[in-house]
DNA sequence: ATAGCATGTAAGCAATTACTCACTTACAGC
DNA sequence: GCTGTAAGTGAGTAATTGCTTACATGCTAT
């Protein structure tokens, strides 16, 4: 069974979020995913030149795929709360569907060994922050959120409470309703960050 | 030069958490910690009965430490709003100081090779959990905190959030300063979960 | 002093790792 | 059909992994 490269390419990085979710990355090898492919472990080199050009895809397609839904999210015309609250749920529910994103994106063995690597996820981090950092400021000027917030201090804190998370989420081998903790986080921020209204935000 | 065997397990596992934050946890290899504490690889075995037990200790000692944290700042009589953004910075703080700790603890090699060394985790996260918990509840009592807040529910939320800021400080190579993120979240929680006084909570 | 035991080691094990090489086979364009 | 290119492979490599074995040595209690 002959494919193109491209599609060998893409059943690569989607075999590799798999084994992830299912094995952790322990289990990574080139064998492995070749095995999961359907190929011999050196025909996984002729579309990757190394092992960690697969991971470099793979977190591109993650993150390119992240912000795609952040930028959905943020591109309707709603009030910025509700914006906010829906990016926050979709996000959760992105996440909740792929268990292979943490446990890849989690994995100091990943990150550390490929400076390069880091830096893709610090981008799609930052520009993710930077976003709701946007968010913030729009609702901001809508007077609906506290004028005295920091947006990007405060998106920041908005994304480090999903990391957390998605991470314990991830500790608790999924045992954890990822998507219900939207209800929870919208409970503790919107007191924090809506300019009135302190009982019942719902 | 000959050493207890005490000494010497307590050597390797401050071998392996300086390891952890110089170079990451890919090369925690048995060889590494050996070199680093200037003995023989197969000592190590004779300390630890295999590689996983050397990271289960690790994580024993490091969780006792930082639940040993809490514990001292929860004991204070102080009021509950006072302690607990004293616990937030003093654990920012201890962890700031201890760079191998995320690293050991977000690598998912490690987590997912032994089931028993992610209980471990998962106890020592809930233990903590439970402590915000209790804390949460006093600052209800004392009528310091809202009365809405559930007190299991914004403590998981809380440790998240402490959580999600170690990992964005590990993934930056420790370039974000830790310790300055106490402000920042007490800032974002003090109206959250403090009962009255929005403005200017400092 | 010496017996007993804990600490130490050199040498080597089987298994796994990412990766290479020489070679074959399928397919698209002529 | 023929040909060039890209996909695919079996066999093998050097390096590293955790761990074992057989043996040496230092410390302590008698």
């Amino acid at each position: 069974m002959r494919k193109s490269g491209e599609e060998r390419r893409e059943e690569i990085i989607q075999a590799v979020l798999e084994l992830a979710a299912e094995q952790g990355v322990k289990q990574l090898s080139t064998q492995a995913i070749a095995d999961r492919v359907g190929i011999a472990q050196p025909t996984v080199f002729r579309h990757f030149k190394t092992r960690d050009a697969i991971l470099h895809a793979v977190m591109e397609t993650v993150g390119t795929a992240m912000l795609a839904v952040a930028t959905t999210v943020l591109a309707g015309r709603g009030p910025a709360d509700q914006r906010l609250r829906q990016l926050l749920q979709r996000q959760l529910e992105f996440i909740s569907r792929r268990r292979g994103v943490p446990r890849v994106l989690f994995s100091e063995r990943l990150h550390h060994e490929d400076p390069e690597l880091k830096a893709v996820v610090r981008r799609v981090m930052d520009n993710y922050t930077g976003k709701i950092a946007d968010l913030v400021a729009a609702g901001q000027a809508e007077g609906r959120f506290r004028a005295q917030l920091d947006p990007r201090e405060t998106a920041t804190l908005v994304v480090a409470l999903i990391q957390g998370l998605v991470m314990r989420w991830s500790i608790s081998d999924f045992a954890l309703d990822l998507e219900a903790q939207g209800e929870a986080v919208w409970r503790l921020l919107a007191p924090a960050i809506l300019a009135e209204a302190r009982a019942d935000p719902a």
